[in-house]
RNA sequence: GGUCCUUUGGUGGAACUGGUUAACACGUCUCCCUCUCAAGGAGAAGAGUAGGAGUUCGAGUCUCCUAAGGAUCACCA
């Protein structure tokens, strides 16, 4: 009678090290007291979520606020679904927002003691201990086809059973170790499964970092370990993999929960002492009335990239993130406006445990909150790094005169409330293209000029030529404002509102007025900023250029 | 359908072992400042804590029931 022996070198001939031999191959990790070791480990199917950046964030603090170790892991055991290059597209985007693991797979190379970092290129590894599970009878090989399998569950739902490979439905469970070696001989396709001891009658107590203590049904399925590809499932390269990289926290979605029993079970099988789990709630988003997860598919706000394209800073996405991480997180920022993310320590008992709706609107606050604190020379920085990539047009308007470009970002920067005009990059342009050729033409051709009705056209003209006759913003703002002021007082303009409500019949208009009629002239606009500051950037050879052009355009 | 998780204003959420008018931030509205806009300042509206019952002198906080939303039930992760 074979033994399991048998059936284990039968399955693995090649593998000859043993559990003890990979304990001694990736030794625990010398990490002072108290040190956190975390993971970032996306398989390579597509973009950067918004949700992954999110655990992602959360991972890379916990560890390096413990003085720990944040690594990466690529997980790329599902074949089928894996799009070429998308694995290293994941490690860039998260260097985009400065996250950099201290080992692991990095892209394009790997480093670190623990690896190697791909699962695909740790088969070996998984196998020693399948091995080991199916020489003490823990996992065993399975025949049952795809379509066994669909009328096993058909069954199972018809009579109201709880579906699943598990107990007497466990059908390979049965087979005598003669009996599967013989089909293997065949040459019959099997997987491996996972012989669970489990009762989904029984509770176990769980703890979990977010959600405390829990009472979780014992797992009873008997899970494929093993594929018919020679790959690992995910359950069971968890195990494997964050045993041997001694991860200390598993951090990841919270669609991860109900799967939970299984791992423990898992680790419970080899002896090992499960890492401490923290599942994360999902970011939401309101469809029709209903919460629901981000979709992939449906939102384009599930992929980060979509945030940066629209010019959101990196900073403020991962504060917004930080906003929704750990609720206190705003309170210390206002009390602390000068420390940065870095500073703010983690916790995972401040976390919400219901999926937070993303919230745009918060964003962009927070963004130009963020947008508004950088400096003009951090601006033109920024913004050239923004625009090379997404509006090539406007990175060579910037790069053809910085000088220029940093002087409009610095109009009212240096005031105690400085300006908050941007809420993304990509609304710059836009707002600041009156100020470059061929741009202003365009805006002043293209619609007709929204000058005071109320005034005459000459009386516009007028004040336009001596405004420019007498052009002299060489002093300080208030100097050069009370100039306006004289300026509109010879054409009955009152000096400001109050007086002009005073007496009416004194004046035509107010220095708003007058005002107005410049910013049309010089901007197109009834809206901009100051214009004492952009008279400085114009520069007066441009000043009487622009006031000839309007006063030629009415 | 089974199992598990969750539930405080429009949004994110605070509220220590149950203790008086349920913080704060975003958004909305009003007013002030102001050459317009963006800001900034002051203020207001908006929930009685999913619903119900119970325990208690007293409940968002404890107990039970109900409801709703979400997640998950693969040789995908």
């Amino acid at each position: 009678m074979a033994t399991l022996s048998d059936l284990a070198n039968l399955i693995f001939p090649e593998i000859t090290e043993t559990v003890l031999d990979l304990e001694k191959r990736y030794p625990p990790r010398n990490l002072p007291e108290g040190a956190e070791v975390t993971r970032f480990a996306p398989s390579p199917t597509g973009f950067l979520h918004t949700g992954s950046l999110f655990t992602t964030l959360v991972a890379e603090k916990v560890a390096h606020q413990s003085k720990g170790v944040f690594f990466t892991r690529l997980e790329d055991t599902d074949t089928k679904r894996e799009i070429e290059g998308s694995g290293k597209e994941l490690l860039d985007q998260l260097a985009v927002f400065n996250v950099v693991p201290d080992e692991g797979y990095l892209g394009d190379h790997e480093e670190g003691k623990y690896g190697p970092y791909i699962q695909s290129h740790r088969a070996d590894i998984y196998k020693v201990v399948i091995k080991d599970l199916l020489l003490r009878g823990r996992a065993y090989p399975c025949f049952c086809s795809q379509e066994d399998l669909q009328a096993l569950r058909k069954t199972q739902e018809e009579n109201k059973i709880i579906p699943g490979y598990y107990g007497e439905y466990a059908k390979c469970r049965k087979l005598s170790v003669d009996e599967a070696m013989a089909l293997i001989k065949e040459g019959k396709p099997y997987v491996i499964r996972f012989k669970s001891m489990g009762d989904h009658n029984n509770k176990v107590e769980v703890d979990d970092l977010v959600r405390g203590h829990l009472f979780l049904s014992e797992n009873d399925q008997d899970i494929v370990i093993y594929k018919s590809d020679g790959l690992p499932t995910y359950h069971f390269a968890h195990l494997v993999d964050d045993h041997f990289m001694r991860t200390t926290i598993v951090s990841r979605g919270e669609e991860w929960l109900p799967s939970l029993p299984i791992h423990l079970e898992l680790f419970a099988s080899m002896g090992w002492q499960a890492p401490k789990y923290a599942h994360l709630p999902v970011i939401m988003k309101l469809d029709n009335g209903n919460k629901r997860k981000l979709s992939k598919r449906k939102d384009n706000e599930a992929a980060i990239a979509y945030f940066l394209q629209d010019g959101y800073p990196v900073e403020a996405i991962k504060e917004y993130l930080y906003t929704i991480a750990n609720s206190n997180y705003e309170e210390w920022h206002i009390e602390n406006p000068t420390l940065g993310l870095d500073d703010f320590t983690f916790s995972f008992d401040k976390m919400s445990l219901d999926g937070a709706l993303f919230d745009l609107e918060k964003l962009r606050n927070i963004s130009k909150e963020v947008i508004g604190k950088y400096t003009a020379k951090k601006m033109l920085e920024e913004m050239e790094k923004y625009t090379e990539k997404y509006d090539q047009n406007f990175y060579k308007l910037i790069t053809s005169n910085e000088e220029y470009f940093e002087k409009i970002m610095d109009i009212e920067k240096d005031k105690h409330n400085p300006r908050k005009d941007y809420v993304t990059y990509s609304e710059v342009f836009d707002k600041i293209k009156f100020m470059y050729e061929p741009y202003y033409s365009e805006l002043m051709e293209s619609n007709p000029l929204p000058f005071n009705p109320n005034f005459d056209k000459e009386l516009i003209k007028n004040i336009l030529r001596e405004f420019a006759a007498t052009l002299n913003y060489d002093t300080d703002e208030s100097t050069w404002f009370a100039s306006l002021k004289a300026l509109g007082a010879k054409y009955h303009f009152a000096e400001n509102m109050k007086t002009l409500k005073k007496n009416r019949d004194l004046y035509i208009g107010q220095v708003g007025d007058v005002a107005e009629m410049i910013r049309i002239a010089l901007t197109s606009s009834k809206q901009s900023p100051n214009i004492y500051y952009i008279l400085r950037i114009l520069g007066k050879e441009e000043i009487n250029r622009r006031i000839e052009k309007a006063i030629a355009l009415m």
